[in-house]
DNA sequence: TTCGAAAATAACTACGTTGTCAATTTTACT
DNA sequence: AGTAAAATTGACAACGTAGTTATTTTCGAA
């Protein structure tokens, strides 16, 4: 094992500092040679070694990503589009799964480029003793020493609040994980709330509905519980798409239509599954949009350009015909 | 940044290599001197080049894996328990969630100790170009190139069933997912039916329910479709802990009693959740067994043991209330 | 043909560490 | 005190690559 350039060199004639350039395509290197050389190389398999790339160039071309114990499900198709933006611009992600203070220590020692922070609880003590460039999907916080990208969740819930009233909906409920640990979710009802009595709409009694966890299952129980009740609300905006999709399982069980009997919005950011019967209007900011923003902070920070400490992406509101207009 | 082992020597008064010695705790250096250093060290914030340490030692001292697309869900709490082993005994855990191939290929270039592969599909190809050892968790394969480290779900069922046989159950149920692109699943539902016709039990209409997924929803509605029946098991197994729950909230509802009415046991490896009303009975390998092998197996394969080829773990059958014996 | 500049290649050092071996200091014993 | 042996420390060559500087080759113009 270990094909080194030396190889190369040997096999090729040339030098091997010569190797080193036409491999990194460097200008400097006849054309001829250089094709030789990449072929010799590819015929032996040379794989470069990275330690000794990064220690002569001090660049790794290597972002570190710190992954949390929790949220790892919601997390993960977005680590898998950042994962592609990075390499389409020939980065290469790797992930930690210890704890924050512990992968940023491994991934300083690795030397990566920059480090992504998906954090669970705003806590930025670490980043002092890290000399890669930190970069946090999280909770903005304008005293960060380092860029945050977070989501205007407020405004999402808002936004489908509104979109309801103006369709003549009067009685809105949400379905979603009230009884806060998860200041996430907790952003969501407060702004159900004030959106709501901003707008002057009676509260009544399944206005708020707690669940559990985010899960098809306590969707599912939610909403029967509400249908059961007098109580029934014109729309349901709901916390998570899987909450929706329970949501819709127990309307089709007790013979409730979407959108005839009853509207719904689902706030979410992942994109939408296929094998839902119901198209699900939906308030969040797509996927695409956050990876998009995250990978170019990380390039921006290497770069060091310049960038704004934190950047928080507004929703946009996707109706389908889960929801439909009541006439007055 | 970038403090060095030259900048420590300097402020210690002694030569690098001294330095070096002393952080590697070797037994070279007196011990005042060594502490001296170490302290230095640490006032200095000093953080050892990664890079240069593996290329002067060859060592690197971390442990790549390969996390595969799908099934991310089920084996997270298995790796954060391999990473945990392999902390101990100070390794370093990185993972990749690229394609095999490139995973592979990363982790080379990285010169990582070993490389850990969940396997979706037992292909192989990937590793002849691969100078670092690998080890896999998937399904064993005698003609393997690498060890495999397999789980005997075949035999867990069959534990099941002939447990349930033993204390009488005559009719017993599997929930599962039956259809399959899944082998891992295939092979359960193949064993039941084996264990099944080798008793001599009757198959009835509800022996095999097929489920699209194993999350709990889907053990509610397979469940619930069986309880309305007038073919109902005493006993039934199933696929996932998921499922298990599912089918016990609907057991509720319908007011029927475990194990009174019913008796359930349910596959898996990961441990319980404290949240059941019932304590499940199951079956599987526990997980400290599977992550304490896949740990071993590594660092086994790095330090060049011998080992065998493919580890199959056999599993345990554990029996709490949420079963009950049927007199004749 | 010969000279000079440009192009191509080779030589060499640096990167931060480890590990081997040599040099030095300390220790123990005569 | 002198000496050998042991303990401790220091010097230095790797490790594989990038990048900088030096050397050789090539080619056009005189």
């Amino acid at each position: 094992m270990g094909v080194t350039i030396k190889d190369i060199a040997k096999a090729a004639g040339v030098s091997y500092s010569t190797v080193s350039k036409a491999l990194l395509n460097s200008p400097l290197v006849k054309e001829p040679t250089k094709k030789k050389i990449i072929a010799i190389a590819k015929e032996l398999n040379y794989q470069p070694n990275a330690a000794a790339r990064r220690l002569a160039s001090k660049k790794s071309n290597t972002i570190g990503v710190v992954w949390p114990t929790i949220e790892r499900v919601t997390l993960s198709a977005l680590i898998t589009k950042i994962n592609e933006q990075l390499e389409a611009a020939s980065y290469t992600t790797l992930l930690s799964i210890n704890p924050v203070e512990t992968a940023v220590t491994i991934f300083n020692q690795f030397q990566v480029d920059a480090i992504l922070v998906f954090d669970d609880n705003n806590k930025s003590e670490y980043t002092s003793s890290s000399s890669v460039p930190v970069v946090s999907y999280g909770l903005s916080d304008p005293n960060s020493p380092y860029p945050i990208i977070d989501v205007n969740r407020k405004q999402a819930i808002h936004l489908a609040v509104e979109y309801l009233y103006q369709q003549g909906h009067r009685k809105i409920s949400y379905i979603g994980n009230v009884k806060g640990i998860d200041r996430l979710q907790e952003e969501k009802v407060d702004s159900f709330q004030k959106s709501v009595s901003d707008l002057g709409i009676d509260t009544f009694a399944n206005a708020v509905i707690s669940v559990d966890s985010l899960d098809q299952y306590d969707g599912y129980l939610a909403a029967k519980n509400i249908l059961h009740s007098e109580h029934i609300p014109t729309a349901i905006i709901c916390g998570s798409q899987d909450l929706a999709r329970g949501i819709i399982r127990a309307t089709q069980e007790l013979n409730v239509s979407i959108p005839e009997d009853i509207s719904i919005i689902s706030y979410d950011n992942i994109p939408q599954r296929e094998d839902l019967i119901i198209p699900l209007s939906t308030v969040g900011v797509p996927l695409d949009t956050i990876s998009e923003h995250v990978a170019k902070t990380l390039i921006d920070v290497i770069n060091k350009e310049e960038i704004s400490n934190t950047i928080t992406l507004e929703p946009e509101l996707k109706i389908t015909n889960s929801c439909r207009t009541i006439k007055e």
